[in-house]
DNA sequence: CCTTGACCTTCCTACGGCTGGAACCCTGAT
DNA sequence: ATCAGGGTTCCAGCCGTAGGAAGGTCAAGG
């Protein structure tokens, strides 16, 4: 197997194969007399299974982890679910911060009449007039949420 | 007020302010004789209004139409009304992904002894065996989402 | 044999939204 | 004169992925 039919067996693509082996995720495929890289069943099996673990949104690192439990047949499952559950945490926290967002952006909106006026109290949230004057130097964080997107 | 203080002002990084001056977010600020930049409270207010809404998770380009809006007192409420709601439903849809992610983690998490033994429920789930060998080169998409994290 | 076209190889670039650092200049107080 | 703590520029990196250029390889057909 070459590298795009390892890729369309996976649902990895050939570009994303090449960078996993470069940063270790996977170890370094077989080459053919000619340089091209050679996969078998097996290797495809795990890269199936980092993209299952990446669809459940478990960032890189993790998955790493997960790979070398997955490979290691004498591991205790104690482990795999302190991670799983680490994910589930971490997916919580996000949810809970951009359900804030939203919920927070939604009012607002609701509250907008949304016709040819110029009012609108969406723009005037977002001004956010300071409210402490005492200390105007002080940076303040957002009604909302601190946390950015790209994070 | 040089780049320090408006920073301190308005809760944005020295280092963000150049580079919001440098992608056009920000016109360009006055300088001093020796090349320091120089903010009043409007381009303070200005900045504070683009962390806000930055916390609400609106993306760059969109805070750019924003702030054009903002400065313009003569708008209309419907376009910036539509922009808070677009970016309401994306973060539904975002908010949607990530709690199908969780909902199917912590499903398997639950089922996981989470004890020394090596069988695991999550561990079995990721190897994801093809239901379908009669295609096995056919790209299969995840039961969960194929939303990826960074997109 | 030669061409075609699909594939492979490497390396470079970009994205968004920052953050850090190097190397240097300016300011205000001691 | 010296020093800390600003400021200035530019350059590089993060994550995970996508796109492309330039060139080597493979299998088929004329």
């Amino acid at each position: 197997m070459n590298i795009g039919e390892a890729a369309r067996a996976s649902g990895v693509s050939a570009k994303m194969l090449r960078y996993y082996e470069s940063i270790g995720l996977v170890p370094q495929a077989g080459r053919t007399a000619a340089g091209y890289r050679t996969y078998g069943p097996r290797e495809v099996d795990t890269l199936r299974f980092i993209r299952r673990a990446r669809d459940f949104g478990i960032p890189m690192e993790r998955v790493k982890v997960l790979v070398g439990l997955w490979q290691d047949k004498a591991r205790s499952s104690r482990e795999v679910k302190r991670i799983a559950q680490q994910q589930v945490a971490e997916l919580d926290t996000r949810i809970v911060e951009l359900t804030a967002m939203r919920d927070a952006l939604a009012g607002l909106a609701e509250a907008c009449r949304g016709d040819s006026r110029p009012d609108c109290p969406i723009l005037r949230d977002l001004e956010g007039t300071a409210p402490n004057p005492s200390h105007p130097e002080a940076p303040q964080r957002s009604s909302v949420s601190a946390a950015r997107f790209g994070g």
